[in-house]
DNA sequence: GCACTTAGTTCACGCCTTGAAAGAAGTGGG
DNA sequence: CCCACTTCTTTCAAGGCGTGAACTAAGTGC
């Protein structure tokens, strides 16, 4: 990661040209006195920058609005069709790979179910690449249009610097899944946690938006979260909390799959509550196999089921405590959830959660804290790596050839 | 908050001094050389930079170094003297105020023994005050030469953008601590969480120098943390866990001061581990009043008392826990730990807190982390207060008004 | 149609960094 | 003792950039 080349007064430029497409881009269409006031420079400077970037194409006219009783101002916006970007969410259940235009429109999607656990991870990568084959033909587009892929991927991710994913629980160890991937193809890369891009997702386009502080607590099989606090907006990296499910709340607790025990996780994630409601039912009962759908159905007779509504309240006292802790650490002004559990937790039990979340957290942090469903489906993780490549090519001013980004050297 | 300023090509010499001065101050005295490399400015850049700042007075020649059969590197440093700081720590038994050179050398040291439980807020702003005018009045130094005072509090710190106290456990509701001391004092003044800073000490002068991830513990009374992450250097405002202490190990387990129920202080603070001793032991036992003293000499004798003993192997067993959370969220590369408390168990059962670690974390961020015991005692505090206004300094480039800062409008 | 308002553009000016060339200050061999 | 060589620092012309002011553009309302 090269650090900020702000030293020469060419730098200066590319600092202008990222903030001015990072306030079209976050803000959508609009002046150009709106990017100067953003940006904090003067108008001639943003005629200047703007007028490079429309000879670039990158940025187009967009019609006027009026302006009360002066000339209308003219509005600019970023073409959506410059350029696109790929995401891919390698899921337990399926490999997602959708192509975007720069206003985030799907333009391409292909999906290959998959069973992650029992796969090599080169297979993953040539599904992967197949992915990005698929939808860039689907589209027309070519591949010298495409800024990046960015991949999710379940686990934790090592940058040093290409990216290596450890993932306990499907049986990754130090996959160099960067490295694998840049062998098949030469779209630059960008691959991070799967939550943490649905986080990001969040941030950018769903109910996290605008937050100053924010924490997206994603609950599904497993359990995590992405932090996003003040000054790490648009242009700062976000905050990597990474393997939050695994802390532990009850010292000595139950064990989990990831080998501790008491780790949130194996309290609220959807293996652990299929399970505490089969203990309460005196043995496994029958259903579904899918976890998911077994889950949900399980979940959506609490008013009716009394083991079903006991294993939801203590879900709900679990989940509330770890709201709690990460309201009392990071002071957020809003914590979103989602993922499929979580958003079904939300609407099942939202004050029960917040109440839950009170009892643990201090004062201070929790009443200025707004807690929200997630906006965006599971699908979104693909959006969230979508997310990567094009902050790269934003940050950079607009130059493709600085989204290359992290070659092998 | 300004934003930076680095759009026009003013801020951008702005920005050069700045780098120059950081690697003067954290790297220590070296050539024009070196500066240049890490600033990433040509030769010619630096010689007029640095130019400028030996105008001003803020940097010297110091000497020469030989350099391999050719012209010697002249070694340039910042003047200690140029200015100074000064640093308040107001800890729950007394209210310490030093004055540091820029290279945070003591140059003068005023203690006030109170208890900050009974007193008002006010009253603690004239003891800080008249703390202020005690050291400038040993040291002969000019309140002109001063760049402005940090403060280190207990509790949470809201900056908006004054900043506010919230500390629960020493009966401080909303104290508008800085605006309080603006009405007292026309110096430059900045004010955070007592643990943030001794965390901020550590990392720029103690065990925690030069990692590129770090996680800081803090137990003594109570529990805090301060977590440095990679790009979040010395040029980055440090992340801001605030009350990490209070949350939730065990759900629904011992009761907290803080009101709350399982939170890890009330496991690992003073008062819990006094309190567990007591309880083994059957009743309240003789000893001295002072919590500090008493829990030191109870821990001393843990190879010949078994309730002392007991006491803690619980200990370690739940601040290896949370030091496994902490370990799975951030994946730092070393955690050092530190508070009088913390540093007499990193003395005594640094292998025993290390496999309590181990328990409770992942193994793939685990293998990689150090841990270590903290260099700096508890005075450290002052210290890292007094890095406030050094940090708003080198970060303006050495400019004395830009320090000023967080002022009423 | 004219004064007024607001948005965008142009341009002289000053400041900045760079890269090359020159200068400074040593070492070591002949 | 001198001269070639190395290494670090300074100087300087060239080119780029943002600013602020003057100016043009494009509306409204009386």
């Amino acid at each position: 990661m090269g650090s900020r080349q702000t030293s020469t007064v060419h730098g200066l430029r590319r600092e202008n040209r990222a903030r001015a497409l990072w306030d079209l881009y976050l803000h959508g269409p609009g002046s150009r006195q709106r990017i100067g006031a953003g940006a904090g420079v003067s108008t001639g400077t943003v005629s200047n920058v703007v007028g490079d970037l429309m000879e670039q194409g990158l940025v187009q006219e967009s019609g006027s609005v009026p302006s009360g009783g002066g000339r209308p101002s003219s509005i600019v916006q970023i073409d959506p069709g410059y350029a696109f970007v790929v995401g891919v969410d390698v899921g337990e259940s399926s490999v997602l790979v959708e192509l975007f235009d720069l206003a985030m429109q799907v333009r391409g999607r292909h999906r290959i179910p998959t069973e992650l656990t029992r796969l090599a991870p080169a297979e993953v990568v040539e599904q992967i690449v197949a992915g990005v084959a698929a939808v860039l033909a689907q589209s027309g587009v070519a591949t010298d249009d495409v800024l990046g892929v960015g991949v999710g991927v379940p686990g934790l991710v090592e940058h040093s610097p290409l990216a290596v994913v450890h993932a306990q629980t499907v049986g990754w160890d130090a996959v160099p899944l960067e490295a694998l991937l840049h062998e098949r193809t030469a779209l630059p890369l960008a691959v991070d946690n799967g939550a943490k891009l649905l986080g990001q997702a969040e941030h950018w386009f769903g109910a996290a938006r605008g937050a100053a502080d924010v924490v997206v607590v994603l609950l599904g099989h497993g359990l995590g979260t992405s932090i996003f606090t003040r000054g790490s907006g648009a242009w700062a990296p976000m905050s990597s909390p990474g393997e939050w499910g695994h802390t532990a709340v009850v010292v000595d607790g139950q064990p989990c799959r990831c080998g501790a025990r008491g780790c949130l996780e194996a309290y609220v994630g959807a293996g652990a509550v299929a399970a505490r409601y089969d203990v309460l039912r005196g043995g496994p009962a029958e259903g579904p196999d899918d976890l998911e759908t077994r889950v949900t159905e399980l979940l959506a007779r609490a008013d009716s089921d009394p083991a079903s509504a006991t294993v939801l309240a203590e879900l709900v006292r679990y989940l509330g405590a770890g709201i709690g802790n990460l309201v009392n650490v990071y002071s957020p002004s809003r914590v979103v959830l989602g993922g499929w559990l979580g958003r079904q937790v939300a609407e099942l039990r939202m004050p029960e959660l917040a109440a839950a979340a009170a009892q643990n957290a201090l004062r201070t942090p929790f009443e200025d804290v707004e807690l929200l469903r997630a906006d965006l489906g599971a699908d979104a993780v693909a959006l969230g790596a979508a997310t990567l490549p094009v902050g790269r090519f934003l940050s950079s001013g607009g130059q493709r050839d600085a989204v290359l980004g992290s070659r092998p050297a």
